[in-house]
DNA sequence: TGAGTATATAAGCATATGCTTATATACTAA
DNA sequence: TTAGTATATAAGCATATGCTTATATACTCA
């Protein structure tokens, strides 16, 4: 481990206590291959948008993840540039992609393109 | 990473909820180089005895450490054949050591030895 | 402009977490 | 055996967490 990614336990445990939950985690893995937008995590999650939007903005809070909106939707995409991505992208390498979850988007004509 | 060393969501937020606890984490890093028995975390990190010993039962009940009694202490020491060790280690090493608690520990006198 | 869609925020509630104090258990040594 | 030390466990409590419902804001399109 070299210094410059040593990393304090207080701040690692405040990026792991965000990434222990397994819709955070998994938001997380997501974003890392495609941008998504409230709307998608809601269908992927089958979880209400209050909720997604709440563990969005948890993320958002520590700079973890950016937001950018695009006409009537706001897209999220994972901030490669943060301090301390190097010790979160660690983690999610570790667990398996979550294409398919784009994919069933795809197919339900759901996923969200804005060009 | 290779797929033999893939983690579910599920499983990789269990884990990460564990160590998303400042005592806990620290205690792994820890235990990572030295075995250390309770009355040593007790004096490391200023907490109760009851508290070290809560910690000290969730990281055993997911076997993420391994406890043996020599004499009136019980020794605690890090489980590397843990099926996840090597997610649990990935996150390990973005920390700085903690050997300065064992060196406080030794010069205190207090650094328990069993032989 | 007004209706509809996407998102954020606030308040409330059930459950989880991490400590405390009190007590039980296991070992050591006189 | 008895006192002392090390550790575990249980119950209780304050706070944190993650949802819910209700509502506000921002944009699009007719």
């Amino acid at each position: 481990m070299k210094t410059e990614s040593v990393i304090s336990v207080q701040r690692a445990t405040q990026l792991l206590k965000l990434l222990s939950d397994p819709t955070r985690l998994s938001m997380m893995k997501l974003l890392k291959s495609h941008e998504c937008c409230v709307c998608e995590f809601v269908e992927i999650f089958q979880m209400s948008q209050p909720a997604i939007s709440q563990h969005l903005r948890k993320l958002r809070d520590l700079e973890l993840v950016r937001e950018e909106r695009r006409g009537q939707w706001i897209f999220y995409s994972i901030n490669k540039k943060h301090i301390d991505y190097v010790f979160v992208e660690s983690i999610l390498n570790h667990l398996a992609d979550q294409d398919d979850s784009i994919q069933k988007l795809e197919a339900k004509g759901l996923r969200i393109r804005c060009e």
